[in-house]
DNA sequence: GCAATTCAAATGTCAGACTTTTAATTGTCT
DNA sequence: AGACAATTAAAAGTCTGACATTTGAATTGC
């Protein structure tokens, strides 16, 4: 392999692209283990240190994984869903800080997606699922919760919501979108008597799942969208009146 | 700052997680220039090379982006909507291809989140969204177009449905969703009759979306979904009778 | 005052040595 | 023969120091 020393690019950039593509294409496929760096770096006609600068660029994309050791080497890696998420939970909350996305437009897009689970899961979730959702909303009843530890409870009563249409892929799309709006919902103040009327949602939506009435767990969640917003605006005016 | 040489990680890891935890939080804002490769090796205790791979991790996560030359060095990067498109769409293709997700749970998540999309778009969409769409159709319709090339238009075609909410965080989400399936698409020969059915049934869509009518656009998708599922499962029995 | 030159700072690359980890091999004792 | 210990070898991880390249800013020359 060559590797073309007057691109732009740097050549450990240029290394990992075609690894990269390697690996993508199928051509490599996973747990093979990848040429020592020594070997590498005599393909690529490069330095050790240069082949380690594209393997470390692979690895934070959990395109490989290293060991070290006499059996040890670069393999290429089983991308899993854990690993997914959290890259792309990074990944939507950057892009929702430094985009300056508006929270309704974080809100629409979560919302959007959710209902597009919700139907499915009223048919499909297990148990599990429906219990994890009682017990969250029970959570969120519970006095003295701290607004922060009531995001995270909403987040979880979302996530078992989603995970309840038994996809994965819908799974590992919306852990992005919904956990990536917790920062953005961290800033609201929740009142008790916002608290009340989010709860009574959250269990109207749990019936609807017990049910197994996707339409109802569509209407709850409109409800639901709509009163976030209004709740938002209402906030971010006061906020606005205070400075 | 000070990094645990004992810890299992690798320092360049260790490094890195510490830089990007103070560019996720906020710490360090977009466009902030980080001190040079010596003076973080200095900083952390560690040599250039070691400060160097934990650096090129975070660029490989468009984290940042450096810049050689006297006033140069590492910057906090905007994260942009088309680099965290492209980042998924890798991620969303190895995900399928690795785990071997099936077709019929793939285009479940992908008709689902379009679903969603497509009420959003009946009303929001401009007029360039709805020629798209148009022209997509069109293009599918010529005669000698190859699989590979209808498939490239389909998901043109979904591309302006979905960019037609004019939501960019629900553009990105569904990106890797629609884009990452273009493989398993391409898997399936279309004959001239299902083309011919799947180019009504993109009609449909759009007749919809040129109505401003959620319901029938959704309506339409729902048919599409089916038809699409009926026709990979006809494709793969057909292949195992052959085999 | 402007253009050409020089300079300095920073990243990019390289070469080589040493450290640490790990598994396989070899050796030794029971 | 089998179990345990010591040796060895391969590989990634780290460090040092050097040189190349790029690029903006300072300096110089006219």
């Amino acid at each position: 392999m060559k590797i073309d020393p007057t691109s732009s690019k740097d050549l450990s950039a240029q290394i990992a692209s075609a690894i990269r593509d390697a690996i993508v294409s199928g051509a490599m496929p996973v747990d093979e283990r990848l040429p020592s760096e020594a070997e590498l770096a005599e393909q690529f006609d490069v330095s050790r240190s240069t082949v380690r600068e594209a393997l470390k660029r692979l690895a934070a994309q959990s395109l490989i994984r290293t060991q070290r050791g006499a059996t040890g080497g670069a393999f290429v890696n089983r991308l899993r869903y854990a690993d997914a998420y959290s890259q792309q939970i990074t990944t939507s909350t950057l892009l929702l800080s430094m985009n300056a996305v508006s929270f309704e437009t974080a809100c629409d897009a979560r919302y959007a997606l959710e209902r597009a689970c919700a139907p499915l899961s009223a048919t499909r979730r297990a148990p599990d699922h429906l219990a994890t959702m009682r017990a969250e909303v029970h959570r969120q009843g519970q006095p003295g919760l701290t607004d922060e530890a009531f995001c995270a409870s909403d987040v979880a009563f979302h996530r078992a919501l989603v995970d309840g249409a038994g996809n994965p892929v819908l799974s590992y799309q919306l852990a992005g979108a919904v956990e990536a709006m917790q920062p953005l919902m961290n800033m609201i103040t929740f009142t008790a008597r916002s608290r009340e009327r989010i709860i009574a949602l959250h269990g109207g939506i749990a019936d609807a799942i017990e049910a197994q009435d996707g339409a109802a767990a569509d209407a709850a969640l409109v409800e639901l969208a709509e009163y976030t917003v209004e709740l938002a605006r209402s906030v971010f005016e006061a906020r606005v009146v205070k400075a």
